[in-house]
DNA sequence: ATCATTTCTTGACAAATGTCAAGTGTTTTA
DNA sequence: TAAAACACTTGACATTTGTCAAGAAATGAT
């Protein structure tokens, strides 16, 4: 099992804040343990929850008609939801689950508006998460629209070689946009 | 040409507001028009400016190698900027043109933070747009992970009609992801 | 209105990827 | 530890999409 890795510090590393603010958003968060294969959340319910990812991997993922479709492994280090549900209180279109044991920790959408109102500096790291995180997801849809799979995959090696240690191989697939066997195929080529 | 949208209407939509708090907000914009084809923010220069689309189509499209990649098409009543050269001060990757002539609100990235601070209404707003535009992009990273091209060109007539009137097929094809060539053979099967 | 330019469509073929089925390897669990 | 379940790989073939080249249609400029 890696180390873990503190809320705190990767807010530190993003935005510039003391230690007293530090404290006051560290305390929203309350430490959960998962095992893998559980399900945190799911498709149709609504999302109350930001998990930060202390260590291990959460898996946010579709099921429709049988098939899953896993479009973001969230490893050590990064914040995950379901953001319109949470946000904005809708039925949530997602599954996340454990991909392997897990150390979280959570801020429910209660604790984290009121957070946004008393302390500015998680005001100011949310839209900073915010933007990072959609400047994220642009990249990934330019990818689908001007890369092959082949770089796609090349790229993830690059970015994210860790997962490849810890994640199934099928899921990655999924999340590179190409079958199991698709995946196995490119990998021989590398 | 179509009707003006106006961008206090837009915001109104989307929070409650009164009308005070949008005249503050509306003042920090300032119209701007301009020309089919012309270039408003290029690639590797700093995003220094949001656009509101009043009328007309800007498109975000990236260049490389002479080869124009759509990442997205802006129509009226939609905000637009290169988001994270405009929160971070970053070189931007992408270029912005007029793909019909335009009339559009601008606000500098000086007068956006300044009203962030004056104005916990237009923060509010922010928040929602940056929201809103992320789970849009979630859904269209998953609709490449899971559907197939003809189903994008579906969802696309679905929710975008009326681009099909004013934007180049070269620019839709790229849009969601395939040559002209296949756009114009799944066009015939419809 | 006419010519030039650009955009779109079509055909022929090649390359990439999906599907299905079988087999191998690995992990889980009783 | 043995059996069962699951995950991954490989082969054969079908489907989709890309590429290149040519021609038709639409648009813009004079």
């Amino acid at each position: 099992m890696d180390k873990e890795v503190e809320l705190e510090a990767i807010i530190a590393n993003q935005i510039a804040v003391d230690n007293n603010n530090l404290q006051i958003i560290g305390k929203r968060f309350r430490p959960r343990q998962v095992k893998k294969g559980q399900l945190l959340l799911e498709a149709g319910k609504r999302c109350t929850e930001m998990y930060f990812v202390r260590t291990g991997y959460l898996r946010v993922y579709s099921l429709v008609d049988g098939m899953e479709t896993t479009l973001w492994i969230s490893p050590q280090g990064t914040f995950i939801t379901a953001l319109a549900s949470f946000i904005f209180e809708e039925p949530n279109k997602w599954n996340i689950s454990a991909v392997t044991n897990c150390s979280l920790s959570v801020i429910t959408r209660k604790d984290h508006f009121e957070l946004l109102q008393l302390c500015p500096k998680w005001m100011e790291f949310d839209i900073a998460l915010l933007s990072r995180s959609f400047a994220m997801l642009e990249d990934r849809v330019f990818a689908h629209l001007q890369s092959t799979s082949k770089e796609r995959l090349e790229a993830l090696i690059q970015n994210n070689p860790h997962i490849f240690k810890y994640v199934p191989l099928q899921y990655i697939a999924s999340l590179i946009g190409v079958t199991p066997e698709t995946l196995s195929r490119l990998r021989k080529k590398l």
